[in-house]
RNA sequence: GGGAGCUUAGCUCAGCUGGUUCAGAGCACCUGCCUUACAAGCAGGGGGUCACUGGUUCGAAUCCAGUAGUUCCCA
């Protein structure tokens, strides 16, 4: 078999991930072995694959490969949300450049625009996916809006409603005037802007003087009812009682006081504009002011502004300074920061808005979902995220889920011309509650649905129950097998809206958690902190790194850097990395592949030393990644494998075990070696899935529909920890042996023999073979006596005596020892510090104490030897 | 304004129940080496007052308090 030199990562991630799916390895149905579940965050329709996803579901796919490797029976169920504002955003665009306006479309018309629009592009993300390796049961791929889903939120709904949890009412919502849509808190940006501060006089009615206020929005005046003070300011006690009048519509307001103005804050005195602002609204409904709505939906003036009717809120502000300037009403303008809502999906300024909307009544439904997290029966990774939660779960508002748009879920609410109004799955329904309500004989004509749909969150929220249809049918195979789901992986800005609503769901709906664990990812930025953008064009392009790096290289380049909720600062130079590693890997294939295998050659000791190394190591190895998956430590557990590779794997055992050139190796050592790279190429699985299923495919002969996607992982057994140890030792020695060649330029090829003055630690004499080898020694003396005109390092208390042929620098070879003997004592007199100090000898445990006791006494060896070292060179 | 977190090497971060001279890893840097798997490699090396101040303790990067800086969340 002719191995390439070179690993050509695109052929072999297309070939597997081909022969995957044809094999259906990863469908998942419902059997006796115990289920292991994870549903994707449904990436948004109008999305194309970022940086975030890789991240997230590279982590999914590690998570839910190596459970399927442990024996569980593991299901990762992808799908899509709908996205309501942003698709609906993108449809518009595109029918404008087209020359259609959403306005000339009847709903149904539209719908069908939007529908195109997501069979067209919808899919894209689930392709690109596949790319990096996602082994997604496709088969259940979900779509918020597909007919199971839709049904399930409709359901929802009603029976919320039924049960009293959602109500209609005038509130005050955030506005995108773009969208003309209302927003729930959680879409609403703060930012902080650069503004100005305007002081302002209104004139006293019926007397001369005047009183200002200060305003950041002078626009709204119009819509002023009132001005107001505290009524502990003596500043304006006498204008208790008296009136003002609005600028340039002349319209009589009171003055009136309310605790709430804060006194050191501008003047002290401020305008009133219920309509358009929640604290204003407040005051207005304490004192019974007029609301006068001044905004049109979509941010210009209406006409109850009476002037600049139809000119945007912007341009108003810009027309209306200079108007009360003139007037000798503006006193002074002073630059202000404040922070201003934005819509997340349009970015334009919030507006404050009362109108009707739905509302999730929220007070009782947080309950269980509150206490679950707080007792760890859900448990968040980082654990910080739990504070955060706590926090805004305690203070948790009414979830306002009506949006003015036509994309998404319609809300099942019909409405009679005197707008009574029932709640019902369909029409049909609804029309038989409002006959048997009024008595009347209606006809579907009667009844008119609610124009709105719901926020699209209240669809996401039901994701872990509604992709296995656990709420039309509660009593299916797969809720029941699947539900609660194990693991849900997500980025921390998605905390509330989504994660805190699919806990709150769950237990109202399954009465169980939807998933036992969270793990948080952190933002990927670029390496300057920013957050990766399409506007800064810092963002990478997904596909072409994977075309540069291989999946396998991305996948590993996304991991090495990202601790479990802190930042991921991307740089190309981390797929690069990735990629040099699967390049590693493929090399050490190539090696072991190529080497001429004898069955007349016996097994040499080193070869039967290294193997029985290497598989205690790896069951250290085995034990140390099951922790650190126990803590989604995943890159750490990354790191694990990686250094085990680079340096146990390549850098030790392989360079042990290559047989001398152009010897063949045993068959004994080829057989060995090759079953522990299959046991590592297992590990490596999950992180790398497509170079390890390549090399494990060609590594021996393979039966068809055999892969390592579903082979078993390793368990970790029993290791000897004395092995392990020893061969540190033997490690430290070669090292030494290294440096000594190295200082004294002698090439590795030729030959040296070494003598050893054995202490009583640092010298395993059962290992001698692997120093050999390794050393490239031609033999290893035992000695008793100071070898003055040789070169030596040690090995905890064992001296090594290496002979040069060139002179030993005595001068350089003292200096060495003194320095070791320096450091040496050091450490001696900070364990006789401590050994000294009854307090300690009383108070500490007794096994720090005789950890101490070793200590002193391996230093008092070493001293010794380092000592007699020194003197026999004098 | 309210809350939470963070501050350890040039960068990004580990450091778990206080206990090894504990001050670590990866990257970056420096010095050798084209050693017949791999120069995308190998062998070595330098680098930190663990933000600051105080406290608890036989013992503090680790626990407590305060200070400074910083980030995020909420309003």
């Amino acid at each position: 078999m002719k191995i390439p030199s070179k690993y050509n990562a695109a052929e072999v991630e297309e070939k597997w991930y081909k022969y995957w799916s044809d094999n259906k390895y990863f469908h998942s149905e419902p059997d006796r072995r115990e289920p292991y579940t994870i549903v994707i965050p449904p990436p948004n329709v109008t999305g194309v694959l970022h940086m975030g996803h890789m991240l997230n579901n590279t982590i999914q796919d590690i998570l839910i490969r190596r459970a399927r490797m442990t024996g569980k029976n593991a299901c990762w169920v992808p799908g899509t949300d709908h996205a309501s504002i942003a698709t609906e955003a993108k449809v518009v665009s595109k029918l404008e450049s087209e020359g259609i306006s959403k306005q000339s479309l009847t709903r149904e018309e539209f719908l069908e625009h939007a529908w195109d629009w997501t069979h067209k592009h919808g899919g894209i993300i689930l392709e690109q996916l596949k790319k990096l390796g996602a082994s997604c049961d496709w088969d259940r791929t979900a779509f918020t809006m597909d007919e199971i889903r839709s049904k399930s939120v409709i359901k929802v709904f009603v029976d919320l409603y039924n049960k009293g949890y959602i109500y209609r009412g005038v509130r005050m919502v955030n506005w995108d005037p773009a969208a003309k849509t209302a927003l729930s808190d959680e879409e609403v940006i703060y930012k902080e802007v650069n503004s100005k501060l305007y002081y302002i006089n209104y004139k006293i009615e019926g007397e001369e003087g005047y009183v200002t206020i200060a305003t950041t929005r002078p626009e709204t005046i119009l819509g002023d009812t009132a001005l107001c003070v505290n009524p502990a300011d003596k500043r304006f006690s006498s204008l208790k009682g008296k009136k003002v009048l609005v600028h340039l519509i002349n319209r009589s307001i009171p003055i009136i006081e309310d605790d709430y103005v804060d006194m050191e804050f501008g003047t002290g005195c401020l305008k009133i504009t219920p309509a358009h602002d929640i604290n204003d609204y407040e005051i207005g409904m304490r004192h019974n002011l007029p609301v006068i709505d001044i905004f049109n939906d979509n941010g210009t003036l209406s006409d109850k502004a009476e002037l600049f009717i139809g000119m945007d809120r912007f341009d108003v502000r810009e027309k209306i300074v200079p108007e009360l300037k003139m007037n000798g009403n503006l006193k002074k303008t002073e630059e202000y920061k404040n922070k201003v809502g934005f819509s997340e999906r349009t970015d334009v300024a919030i507006e404050p808005k009362l109108s009707v909307q739905w509302f999730l009544k929220m007070e009782d439904l947080v309950k269980p979902a509150l206490e679950n997290v707080l007792n760890d029966n859900i448990r968040f990774y980082p654990s910080k995220f739990r504070n955060i939660y706590r926090h805004w779960m305690s203070n948790i508002k009414d979830w306002c889920i009506s949006r003015q748009l036509w994309w998404g879920h319609q809300i099942p609410v019909y409405y009679l011309d005197d707008g009574t109004y029932f709640c019902a799955e369909n029409a049909g329904q609804a029309l038989e509650a409002a006959k048997k309500e009024t008595g009347k004989d209606l006809t579907p004509e009667d009844l008119k649905q609610d124009e709105d749909v719901l926020d699209t969150w209240f669809s996401s929220w039901l994701w872990p129950i509604s992709v296995f249809d656990g709420i039309s049918n509660p009593d299916n195979k797969d809720i029941q097998y699947y539900y609660p789901t194990s693991d849900l992986v997500t980025a921390p800005d998605i905390i509330f809206f989504w994660v805190a609503r699919m806990i709150i769901s769950g237990y109202e709906y399954k009465n169980e958690y939807p998933f036992k664990n969270v793990y948080f990812t952190g933002m990927v930025r670029d390496n300057l902190r920013r957050k990766m953008s399409k506007s800064l064009g810092n963002s990478p392009d997904p596909l072409s790194l994977i075309n540069k790096y291989g999946a396998d290289g991305v996948r590993v380049g996304m991991l090495l850097c990202s601790p479990a909720g802190g930042d991921l600062l991307f740089d190309e130079s981390l797929p690069q990395q990735g990629s040099g590693f699967a390049t590693k890997i493929w090399n050490a294939f190539r090696l072991v592949k190529n080497w001429e295998v004898s069955d007349k050659t016996e097994q040499p000791e080193y070869s039967k030393l290294a193997i029985e190394w290497f598989d205690n190591k790896l069951d250290q190895v085995i034990e140390i990644l099951d922790g650190q998956f126990n803590q989604f430590r995943i890159s750490e557990a990354l790191m694990t494998i990686y250094t085990t590779v680079r340096d146990e794997f390549s850098g030790w055992l392989l360079e042990i075990v290559k047989p001398p050139y152009k010897s063949p190796v045993d068959s004994k050592t080829y057989n060995d070696v090759t079953e522990l790279f299959d046991k590592l190429l297992r590990l490596i699985h999950p992180f790398m899935p497509f170079i390890t299923e390549e090399i494990w495919q060609l590594l021996k002969e393979r039966h068809a529909g055999e892969s390592i996607m579903i082979s078993p992982l390793p368990k970790a057994g029993n290791y000897k920890m004395e092995l392990l140890n020893a061969f540190e030792n033997a490690k430290e020695t070669v090292a030494g042996i290294r440096t000594v060649r190295k200082n004294s330029g002698i090439p590795n090829r030729e030959m040296l023999s070494m003598k050893v003055q054995t202490g009583d630690k640092g010298y395993e004499p059962s290992l001698e073979a692997v120093l050999k080898k390794l050393g490239n020694l031609s033999r290893i003396e035992k000695t008793d006596k100071e070898e003055p005109g040789a070169t030596s390092f040690r090995v905890k208390s064992t001296n090594f005596y290496i002979s040069v042929n060139s002179a030993v620098n005595t001068g350089e070879e003292k200096k060495k020892l003194e320095e070791e003997l320096k450091y040496s004592r050091g450490f001696l007199k900070s364990v006789m510090k401590k050994l000294n100090n009854e307090k300690f000898v009383a108070n500490a445990p007794q096994s720090v104490v005789d950890k101490e006791k070793t200590k002193q006494a391996d230093a008092e060896a070493k001293i010794r030897i380092l000592e007699d070292r020194i003197a026999s060179m004098k």
